[in-house]
DNA sequence: CAAACGTTGACACGAGCGTGGTAAGGTTGG
DNA sequence: CCAACCTTACCACGCTCGTGTCAACGTTTG
């Protein structure tokens, strides 16, 4: 064989995937494997690197592929990191939880104006309830 | 009715949701309401404000709530955010993209030890082969 | 008390995911 | 040249997602 890029059956031997995973892989746009003339897919350390890593990612945490490819996403583009972002500093479960605010750099500004939204609190609603008409 | 909060069918009138979507999202996570005391559910102005958001957000950019709720274990899972994070340094495709670089903070000495791994680059490769063995 | 609304739980159903297989055809290499 | 590999394109299957509806039962209110 090659030099020093596997084809895709010897690649899906020492990854753990196979070959059809590896296809459906490359769809997906996770890992993109160079293509030699003729059309054959060629993976390189890098790429063998990424499938393995990416096998134990998906072990570990109980992921889909289709939650990396969102990640990827995130990762790329800016608009969509924002407009999540966003949205979770809305978050009125947890309000003390502020580790999604150091997720990323956000703009004060849409945050203030979000909260001003939100006059009450779940809580005091709750409470205010109970006592109250419905509860 | 109560004083600030909706119940689940009004809510659903001024969100655009359906009362079933509503409780999914619920059960989600993204969204979770207070209760009145005889286990009523009770929107309050946060909530239905997180709703409206969610809505736009997951048609603007056409996304599943199963998007959403894994961004927000993201968020929330700082040993998940370092996992994915570090798998993105190993990307091949575009070692251009700095992109997911400044995403978030990210230590140098692993992407170094995966980058170390990948010795010869996949257009490398492709070249190679196409004048060599199997292209 | 009865109507209107709330709750959970189940059945259903189309669409997409993660997989496997198989068929029809091009490429490589002994 | 022929076996062994590659390619794409389909069919299939079980599972989850997003969504609706319906049943059985509790709550609120006129």
């Amino acid at each position: 064989m090659a030099t020093d890029a596997l084809t895709i059956h010897e690649s899906a031997e020492t990854t753990g995937w196979s070959p059809r995973m590896l296809r459906y892989i490359e769809r997906s746009g996770l890992v993109v494997p160079a293509r030699s003339a003729s059309g054959y897919r060629l993976y390189g350390a890098a790429e063998l690197q990424r499938l393995r890593t990416l096998r134990e990612l998906l072990q570990r945490f109980d992921l889909g592929l289709s939650d990396v490819v969102f990640a990827l996403r995130l990762g790329n583009d800016a608009e969509l990191r924002s407009a999540v972002e966003e949205w979770f500093e809305a978050e009125p479960a947890k309000p003390e939880h502020v580790a999604v605010g150091d997720w990323l750099s956000w703009e004060q500004g849409k945050a203030e104006k979000l909260l001003a939204a939100a006059t009450a609190t779940p809580t005091t609603i709750a409470t205010e309830l109970t006592g109250g008409t419905i509860g």
